[in-house]
DNA sequence: TGAAATTTGCGAAAAATCCGCAACAGACAA
DNA sequence: TTGTCTGTTGCGGATTTTTCGCAAATTTCA
């Protein structure tokens, strides 16, 4: 079975923070043999329990340097309409993360543009349709990652 | 120097999505040697156009099931209260992201919980102190992937 | 145009991953 | 307790990937 045992807990923690360590650097971390490692984080990926691996680009190499929460209203309508307009966003470069949430607001989005021209130009190009009620924008004067080093106990 | 050029770019655009691409095959999509590939991934590690590689874990195998943005209002006074409890969040576990933000809010963080329960005991754990005015919780319905597959143009 | 600097592709060396195999550990029935 | 079955380990070798030096090619700039 997909069960999850303390070595594959440490490991999915030591890859969560850096996915480039060696079979020899986790197995030292953790106290297992390299390949025994290396098979386990094969699994790991095998079952779902790591979903992907990917390089965090620097904003400013990216040439997104304004970010910014939107809170859409989308107005009532079939529950599908919802789901048509994620996925139009999910396609937009600027579009960094959808939520669906509960509130006032029906979407959240994260927006990155290169300027604060450049957002609006984008929410006039997207925000001023009929499958959008209203919206509201946050501008993030700075963000922060949340576990630089290894985090806590949940 | 440190200049991105169009080959760069495409290194990064193709590792934003899958960090465990091989030499090779990152060669054959964008068209250099696979050891000119790795030069240059090496290069962009170096100047810090590609901050880090992480693997994504799965939320359910991480036991965090609820997620939820909260507003934060933050009373005045010094400048660098806000300072400092965003290293206080960002010490926690169940907060993935923090934002300083323009608004009604200070700080918006995302976090997650194992359970509406557990959220209540952060809530009170954190949140009911006289550094923080007042907050309000979204509860994330849904969240969703900006970009699976390769991203249009910005 | 021509010299200097950079980057490329190639191939060998080093390193990491993958895979088969025998040994070991735990679960469970007799 | 004993024996079997299942799953995991460590080991070593085969395979793949990365790294590095070097000469040729390309770009830069005066």
């Amino acid at each position: 079975m997909d069960a999850i045992d303390s070595f594959d807990r440490k490991l999915l923690d030591l890859l969560r923070h850096d996915a480039r360590q060696t079979g020899r650097q986790l197995a030292e971390a953790v106290g297992l043999s390299p390949a025994a490692c290396l098979r386990r984080v094969q699994r790991l990926r095998e079952i779902g329990a790591i979903e992907r691996e990917v390089a965090i680009i620097s904003p400013q190499v990216a040439g997104q340097t304004v970010k910014l929460l939107v809170m859409l209203v989308i107005p009532p309508g079939k529950p599908d309409r919802i789901d048509r307009l994620r996925r139009k966003f999910a396609a937009l470069a600027q579009v960094t993360t959808i939520y669906h949430v509960t509130g006032k607001a029906d979407l959240v989005l994260t927006v990155e543009c290169a300027s604060m021209e450049a957002y609006a130009n984008f929410t006039e190009v997207h925000f001023y349709s009929e499958d959008i009620a209203s919206f509201e924008t946050i501008v993030v004067l700075r963000s922060y990652d949340a576990h630089p080093e290894p985090a806590p106990k949940a």
